[in-house]
DNA sequence: TGTACATCAGTGAACGCGCGTTCACTGATGTAC
DNA sequence: TGTACATCAGTGAACGCGCGTTCACTGATGTAC
């Protein structure tokens, strides 16, 4: 509905002195420092529409006009912030399916690592997934968000599954899918109803996890 | 990210014209013509940030002060548009299992009501289910929040399932909720992903369906 | 039947705010000779 | 080794905007006598 107070900045993240401005050839430097302050902001207010041009160059220590010698404007910064952090949501399901045999037990690790990120990162999950579709940048398309969400991992596992017979035939792209759907939906409720009186979080993947195999007809 | 340029309304919803004034004893005429241009504004704009007094005014053909005669803050306005939309939600699903005697059946129909309703009204589901938690008035709390996503009714079907022995024995509850949150991940994503290239929506359900009702333990 | 008065649904003007973005500029840093 | 100059990372001031909300008020409607 209508934005809360905007809670003041952690000091820390909002340094009135002014920074020592960078060096010649090191132009990046600020982009970098901008990145980082937005999503300081961005965690701090846990409101992604806290993030304006001015309440970040505030918190760099650089006047507004000097945000646009590095973004073109205000929704590619914001972009900018959140695209870091989804590749590390690949990252952490690739690590957590790493050098486990069975197709079955990958999946339901990288299961718990997105949820675990999506618990762990509420807000860039909420850019990401729970934006209105207009504010998602072109660039940010379907094909690149299949491969953040790991619909293509978990369809290859499935097939992997499905040819060792440990499960039954069937679409592997559109059960990967499915799977995509259901733990959206329980980040996207516990993110959205914090306070909603859900089974711990643990025994919510297990049945989670026991639901939606025993349903592709696994043995579980 | 950034809103969207506010689209022009269309001109049934913000006459120029000013509106006759009520007379005695019709002060609620005003209020209800601020929820139907307020609502008109919700849906023609899909953003919730284009619901500002001003412009909600200025559709109805009044000054912005005269909607404080009506409600206390742009926050309870906006919930009251909404308000309404969500009674029709448990109302849409008690009459698609009304008459219904087999409580799985039931269940299935109450899904496919829930699902109509995220994809119908994609702008009411996303203020309801899909805020920030600090958006969300205190008033819609969790209890009433179970009642408004069908938790309870449904966990009730499951107990009968149960007591029949088409189900195997279990928390209802629990059940009821991972229920919730997985119709919940397809609705959700259908609103924020519209271009991605799911399965249609009627092979989306059944899938589903099948997928939750066999890991529930039934025969499909 | 006529008039004074109370009611109350709205108006008009203003408040102070933060926003994204633009523009012409400054001044420290580095480089060429 | 010294100086003129080009580069470029930033500044400072301003643009026009829409916002929620407040305040004192107006003027049509209804009522009491």
């Amino acid at each position: 509905m209508v934005s809360p107070p905007v809670s003041p900045l952690p000091s820390a993240a909002a340094p009135t002195v002014r920074r020592a401005r960078a060096r010649r050839g090191e132009g990046d430097r600020l982009r970098d420092e901008i990145l980082a302050a937005a999503e300081a902001l961005l965690i701090a207010t846990g409101d992604e529409s806290a993030l304006s041009i001015r309440a970040i160059a505030a918190a760099v220590g650089v006047t507004p006009p000097a945000i646009y010698l590095h973004f073109a404007d205000r929704s590619e910064l914001i972009f900018a912030v959140c695209e870091r952090r989804w590749s590390a949501l690949q990252g952490a399901m690739d690590a957590a399916a790493a050098g486990v045999a069975d197709p079955i037990e990958r999946i339901r690790r990288r299961g718990e690592a997105y949820l675990r990120f999506g618990t762990d990162h509420p807000e860039h999950y909420r850019v990401l997934m729970m934006s209105r579709p207009e504010e998602t940048p072109a660039r940010f398309g379907d094909e690149r968000l299949a491969g953040t969400a790991g619909i293509e991992v978990v369809a290859a596992d499935l097939r992997e599954a499905i040819a060792a017979g440990v499960l039954p035939d069937q679409d592997a792209g559109e059960a990967a899918v499915m799977l995509w759907m259901a733990v959206h939906g329980m980040v996207a409720l516990l993110i959205s109803k914090p306070d909603f009186p859900f089974p711990p979080a643990e025994q919510l993947f297990d049945h989670f996890y026991r639901l939606t195999m025993a349903g592709l007809g696994g043995r579980v």
